[in-house]
DNA sequence: TTGAAAGCGATACCAC
DNA sequence: GTGGTATCGCTTTCAA
């Protein structure tokens, strides 16, 4: 059974296709009772206009493809998942359907937006930890408007929404300086991670607002909880020398939390994470953390993106930080 | 600055659109040095055939879209965002490009399944617990092909794939038996879960092989980890007089452990989950599960779709059933 | 091997 | 209001 078309449908009830068009665009002449008529009709026949077809014959204004991609570097991080399902939502809410592209290794990202080019999406929205340049490039050649989430790029030539992620250390650091901590850690996730360096920059600054040493850095090379638990495992005796410690990550501060368990040494180390993932609140670990606004960071950079998807000039052409909180469970 | 086009290229280039839509279609004769040369070109000035166009002109055989979207019903349950990450790397390995409807509510999959039909997807993975029939009966109307994921159609019209849980639950009750509990009892999640029967089912026949009762059954009325969490606390004494406990997901089980850790009556109960999610793992855990099949889940349903998406009568049209195994982690 | 021309499904600009 | 018609970007006969 072949799909049907406006033409088919034209024909079945007697009118132009002109008329089956015009009934499926708001604000167009046409005799009400014709519109309801074949409205009417296409629902009970299973019409739908083709969207690539109306895209086609309208290449500008209001006629795209209403297809965004999202840029998804790791499913495996609760916090990106999290923030990606948030921004599937809001891009439904927006008439907008989200392609996705995983991306597990760099390598592939290149290719992987090449084929955007054959897809005429509306934008991107990149939610990956690392984004060579060349890919901001590479969208900016094929003219496809780009939103980065959670860092930034280094040339500025695209707006990226973000968390406060130098408040956010500001925040863990105020908490840990009231829960009596003096000797501080922090555990960065990648050592280049931009995330990282911010919360590691905030902190240290919190700390020095209070006439604190800066904390000892430590670095885990990845986010993941297993990243945690094998750094809580080789490197025991480092932390036991602190009394408190903020992970760049909820995932890397559980896996501290499970592997601390063990250790006997590690029983009095205050922890912070750094997200408010789910998990977070379970009872097995009730972690202290900053959280995100992951809400919020979905709505701006769906808001912003289609902004610049409708021809704005994007007003706002830089980085939008928006402000973390800290969840508070000890 | 517009999107290239063929014919743009084809100017620049002092050749016939004719030969750059054959440069780019493989399999057609043109002369390999001007089939280079504007390969090269295209690469060069960033040109990329318009996969809608080309679908539009070729409605049949090879020339689709190649979107293909996922029904996703529940983003919170660790489990289905795994198997959707599989799915989605599954689609690209095809060559396939996943689109996402995120339909939390019941009521929005009618409305989302209708969008589809304006989107020539060349088909539909359903990955969501409870799927009225109606919508079913709206792909099979807008001849979309369409596998279903974790459940079945009651009226057997769209091929489904899934974890053989009459096996799992058989597992379960083995292991529980070898562990020597005597008085086990089964958690539901929905009531009227197809997976949750199923594996009721199987832990029931395993029990009575060996000649015993039938186990207790409970229903904690969804999957996550805060239903099992909550019913641990509003049931304690109906799980103290258990020794042994067999989950419908890991998250329950996970719910259930939290939950146990401040019951002491509860400290003797044996529990395996389902799943086997990466937080099973983890040692604030080290949940015994049963594990799901995720990669072949995976693998064959994006296999029998696209033998369906490419005219094959769908050889399988009926349910095929893969096997869990035993994780045992005490 | 190659170029010209006819669609594919839908919209918008035309006169009627 | 309404119906023809050119057009969007591309593939594909069909001649040359």
């Amino acid at each position: 059974m072949a799909r049907m078309t406006a033409a088919m449908l034209a024909d079945r009830l007697g009118v132009s296709r002109s008329a089956v068009s015009r009934a499926f665009t708001p604000g167009t002449r046409l005799a009400p009772a014709k519109r309801a008529m074949i409205l009417e009709a296409a629902r009970e026949l299973g019409y739908h206009p083709n969207v690539f077809a109306s895209a086609l014959s309208t290449p500008d204004s209001r006629s795209r493809s209403h297809l965004v991609a999202i840029l998804m570097g790791d499913f495996a991080s609760p916090f990106q998942s999290w923030l990606f399902a948030a921004l599937t939502r809001e891009l439904q809410a927006h008439g907008k359907l989200p392609v996705l592209l995983n991306v597990d290794e760099v390598e592939a990202l290149d290719q992987a937006i090449l084929r955007l080019g054959s897809y005429q999406v509306d934008g991107v929205l990149a939610v990956v930890g690392s984004l060579p340049p060349s890919c901001v490039s590479q969208c900016l050649t094929l003219a496809l408007p780009l939103v980065l989430l959670g860092r930034s790029d280094p040339a500025g030539r695209v707006p990226s929404i973000q968390t406060d992620n130098h408040l956010a250390g500001r925040l863990a650091a105020d908490y840990l300086l009231r829960r009596g901590v003096h000797r501080p850690g922090f555990l960065a996730g990648r050592e280049d991670g931009e995330a990282s360096r911010a919360r590691a920059a905030g902190f240290a600054e919190g700390l020095a607002l209070a006439g604190r040493a800066p904390p000892q850095w430590l670095c885990a090379g990845r986010y993941s909880h297993d990243a945690g638990l094998a750094f809580c495992r080789q490197h025991g005796d480092t932390l036991a020398s602190l009394d408190g410690l903020f992970c760049a990550s909820d995932a890397l501060a559980m896996g501290i939390l499970d592997g601390a368990r063990q250790q006997p040494a590690l029983q009095a180390l205050t922890l912070v994470g750094c997200d408010d993932v789910p998990q977070a609140a379970w009872p097995a670990y009730r972690l202290t953390t900053i959280a995100q606004p992951v809400s919020q960071l979905a709505q701006q950079a769906v808001h912003q993106l289609l902004q610049h998807v409708e021809g704005m000039p994007l007003a706002t052409s830089h980085v939008t930080y928006l402000p973390p909180t800290l969840i508070c469970r000890s």
